[in-house]
DNA sequence: TCAATCACG
DNA sequence: ACGTACGTGATTGAG
């Protein structure tokens, strides 16, 4: 910033007037996509925090205050005189609005006043207060992008001018006005009168602009002299005054700044000293305004290390902490108490093995903490099953779940989860971490929570339990107010977590055996093709790097990349581009045929041995928090994508296997995303076509070829089936003709036609696009919501793909509700059915093992097969009441494979 | 750590 | 005039 002049000021007093909306449209505009992970926008607050700190650090200013505009009646007094002053302004958008209350959040920080003021726009505001600094003998400096106020600088006023950026400044003062405009500064004002002011709509005299206007000033003073000496002035340019006369003086009047309006500047309530440090660190670490924190000036810097260390010490501070680390001790506390437990468990390893510190509390400043390896076992066995009846409130009490199950503790009642909490309440939270939920909280930044130094422990569990308290309190109050999802996250979300918690722990077993046998056979196929490519390649090179491939195609072997596409590194190398050249090399279908190989046994054949248990089974974890959608997703290892599709895909499949004696069962839902598009766009005839059992895809070929389904062909079929899918993704054209081969042309028709017979359903995503354009989200039939800001992206390609994403996202998210619905109750029948059948020698028990979005794998006694396959049938089917039948598929096996 | 690729629904 | 389906996770090469 430019303000070296301003050092040289004498030891006056120093105001500092800022017009806050203008640097607040400095940076909406110069940061559009600024906004919080949660997707808060930020920008505008981003600009007036970044020239706030920019004033306190440069200007040493001793009072500051801010002037608005006043958004509708601001102009009032102006639009008396000549009604189409500023018209033809656009207005802001709504995200603009939706900072204010965080911009004055930021001003109670500093204790700056504002001041806005019904018939007067800011500038006016800004010459009052000028005037009155100059009375007192203060000097005053105007931050504006509104050029106006130059008319405002003399000997005790400057002016700070906001150009293109955030910190591209320019400050005048009487001396670098003059130099620049070659007047005084009001002579602006006639100046003004005489050019017009487009921004402002000031109409000013018609052909007289910038140069004119300023000679006409340099020569005559001001109007009053242009129009004395109208004679001296060249007939063309003379005509243009006359026939403007009135113009220009009521332009004049427009441009001149009311200097005595009856607003006295608070002198106490300006003063710099009366700044809160802490508020405003807290304030921007809320709005994540990370480096600006860092870069601080110094008269706060001093209280950060001060906010943030009592930020921490707050937490767990007020806290008693009973720690327990015998058996005897144990033994005394009384759990009677039949209110939900705050827990929390600090395990070595995942899915709560290795139990290392156990600490619970009932909410009432108390909190006791076990060393666990200092209990004897069966003392805390006894300890934990009793503490297990009690409903529970945790961070990622899947963890919590798992610890005690492993000590033969069985918790049934979740109470309520905050990871998950903060992930329905706000799924682009970014950082899930208990630090992070603490932070998007409250705005504290604080100890490390999630994972203490050993040697703290003590100190810290107690601020853990004080964070899950308080975070629990905070997202209760949260879920009051959003009635659907507290129910969602009451009837699905928290009964659901112990069912996942088992099927983590029992895991499915792997023939390691089989796996290793096949990795050796893959192993020569997979030489020899590799021998095969370099041989047509002439050159021994890294088939597996795209770039050196890329190389060899396109440069040694120069086959024709004009329709290949090109990434930043290159020529893309991908499989759907090297299908384009099968033809041309047999080079091509070697290298198909080795990525596909060597990705299979790499990723799975290879990958998935190492990462058995002692028994021989695999446990994946499925994250709750992770999918956009609601959706689980699985990993270490991800056990959602095994292959299924090629021939190797099912005998890897087949290296999945039951116990001794049991077989699997599968359940899968048929159509079920199709069907629930259906539902949610009340489709009348789709729905029918489901609920007659007919084939959707022909029938909707035979509808857009305006045929009998008998006639259908396959390819007919084939491009109907693309079709309905690509309902479920938002398609285009473009997509459609890519996927079917169909131009887009073609394309386009198609689709007209499509939704000719499926309106419902196109009124179904224009209603979702709009809704999620309107409030910001979309949600699943059961209230799951997804946040789309980037809808509102002026980034063409980011708002259509965010458009896409909200039109699946109802689709794809109710699917996931269902099926976490359907699992719960599977569990509940589950574990009566064992009642019944195990009277006898039966110690197997049938238990859900994986989830595969639409499906699920359970394994039961061989005996048992058929019974389980019509529960697992019957309970899916009817788990919730839809215009449209859902339908299950069953199969039975004695591998994965075989299903 | 990122981009490219490819496995699944 | 823009450049394409939605949602994931694992592996690899390369910077």
């Amino acid at each position: 910033m430019r303000c070296g002049i301003l050092v040289n000021m004498a030891d006056k007093k120093r105001l500092v007037v800022i017009d806050g909306k203008s640097v607040f449209y400095r940076g909406y505009y110069a940061m559009p996509n600024l906004s919080t992970k949660n997707g808060t926008p930020t920008g505008g607050v981003y600009g007036f925090a970044v020239m706030a700190l920019e004033v306190i650090k440069k200007m040493n200013p001793d009072f500051v205050c801010v002037a608005w505009d006043k958004s509708k009646t601001n102009i009032r007094r102006r639009k008396k005189i000549y009604p189409e002053y500023k018209a033809g302004r656009k207005p802001p958008p709504p995200d603009f609005y939706e900072q204010i209350p965080v911009l004055h959040r930021l001003l109670e920080a500093f204790n700056w006043p504002l001041y806005e003021i019904d018939d007067h726009e800011a500038d006016d505001i800004m010459g009052t207060f000028a005037k009155q600094a100059a009375g007192k003998g203060y000097e005053t400096l105007l931050i504006t992008s509104d050029l106006d106020v130059l008319q405002l600088v003399n000997s005790s006023t400057k002016v700070c001018a906001l150009k293109r950026g955030l910190t591209n400044t320019e400050v005048f003062d009487e001396e670098h006005f003059r130099e620049k405009y070659s007047m005084q500064p009001l002579q602006f004002i006639d100046f003004k009168a005489l050019r017009g002011d487009a921004s402002d709509n000031v109409p000013g005299v018609k052909g007289v602009g910038e140069k004119t206007a300023a000679e006409l000033i340099a020569k005559y003073q001001n109007l009053e002299g242009v129009y004395a000496n109208l004679d001296e002035i060249k007939p063309s340019l003379r005509q243009k005054l006359e026939a403007d006369k009135d113009i220009a003086f009521l332009s004049r009047q427009l441009v001149t700044l009311d200097l005595d309006i009856d607003l006295p500047l608070d002198w106490e309530h300006a003063k710099m000293d009366n700044i809160h440090p802490e508020q405003v660190i807290q304030i921007l670490q809320e709005l994540e305004f990370r480096t600006l924190i860092n870069q601080l000036p110094e008269s706060l810097q001093s209280s950060v290390d001060e906010a943030i260390s009592t930020a921490s010490t707050n937490l767990g501070q007020k806290w008693i902490t009973e720690i327990i680390s015998a058996s005897g001790e144990l033994e005394k506390i009384d759990l009677r108490d039949d209110r939900p437990v705050f827990i929390h468990v600090l395990c070595k390893g995942k899915q709560g093995q290795d139990l290392q510190t156990l600490a619970f509390s009932w909410g009432e400043n108390k909190v006791t903490l076990i060393h666990v390896n200092k209990i004897a076992p069966k003392h805390l066995v006894k300890f934990v099953t009793k503490l297990a009846r009690h409903k529970i409130v945790g961070y990622d009490t899947k963890k919590i779940i798992q610890a005690f199950y492993r000590l033969g503790a069985k918790i049934e009642n979740v109470e309520h989860d905050i990871l998950i909490g903060a992930f329905l309440l706000n799924s682009l939270i970014r950082d899930q971490s208990l630090n992070g939920l603490v932070r998007d909280s409250f705005g504290i930044e604080t100890d490390n929570l999630d994972s203490p130094m050993p040697d703290r422990i003590e100190s810290a569990m107690p601020s853990i339990i004080d964070a899950v308290f308080r975070i629990y309190n905070f997202q209760v109050e949260k879920l009051s107010k959003l009635p659907k999802l507290q129910k969602l996250a009451e009837q699905i979300e928290w009964p659901f977590i112990p069912v996942i918690a088992k099927m983590e722990l029992d895991g499915i077993k792997l023939d390691t055996k089989y796996l290793k046998k096949m990795g050796d056979e893959l192993e020569g196929i997979i030489s020899d093709t590799e021998q095969q490519i370099y041989g047509y390649a002439e050159a021994e090179f890294n088939i597996a790097s795209p770039s050196q491939l890329a190389e060899i195609l396109f440069g040694k072997l120069k086959l024709p990349a004009d329709n290949i596409k090109k990434g930043k590194t290159g020529f893309s190398t991908a499989a759907s581009e090297l299908n384009k050249l099968r033809l041309l090399h047999p080079i091509i279908d070697l290298i198909s045929t080795f990525r596909e190989l060597t990705k299979l046994k790499n990723t799975y054949v290879d990958a998935l041995p190492k990462l058995v248990d002692e028994n021989n089974k695999l446990h994946t974890t499925f994250a709750l928090t992770v999918a956009q959608t609601g959706r689980l997703s699985s990993h270490d290892p991800n056990l959602q994508n095994i292959p299924v599709r090629s021939e190797i895909g099912h005998k890897i499949r087949r290296a999945f296997i039951p116990e001794e004696d049991n077989l699997f069962v599968s359940a899968d839902y048929s159509q079920f995303e199709l069907r629930l598009a259906a539902a949610l766009a009340d489709d009348k005839e789709l729905i029918r076509e489901f609920n007659e059992g007919l084939d959707v895809h022909t029938q909707t070929a035979a509808l857009v070829n305006n045929i009998d389904p008998s006639e259908v062909t396959k390819n007919q079929r084939r491009q109907a089936k693309v079709i309905n899918f690509g309902i479920l993704y938002g398609m285009s054209p473009h997509g459609l003709s890519v996927a079917t081969g169909m131009s887009q042309h073609e394309a386009a028709g198609y689709i007209k036609r499509y939704f000719e017979y499926r309106e419902p359903l196109l009124k179904y995503i224009e209603k979702t696009r709009s809704q999620a354009h309107e409030l910001g989200y979309v949600e699943t039939m059961f209230g799951r919501r997804r946040p789309t800001p980037d809808v509102r992206s002026s980034n063409w390609v980011v708002r259509q793909a965010a458009e896409r994403a909200a039109i699946n996202m109802p689709i794809q998210g109710t699917e996931a509700d269902i099926m976490k619905m359907a699992m719960i109750k599977i569990q509940q029948k589950l574990d009566q059915f064992l009642d019944l059948s195990s009277q006898t020698s039966n110690n197997i028990k049938p238990r859900m093992l994986l989830q595969i979005h639409d499906s699920i794998l359970v394994e039961c006694k061989k005996e048992d097969a058929k019974e389980v396959g019509q529960l697992l049938k019957d309970t899916m089917e009817a788990v919730c009441r839809l215009p449209v039948k859902l339908d299950v598929d069953i199969s039975a096996g004695k591998n994965w494979g075989e299903l």
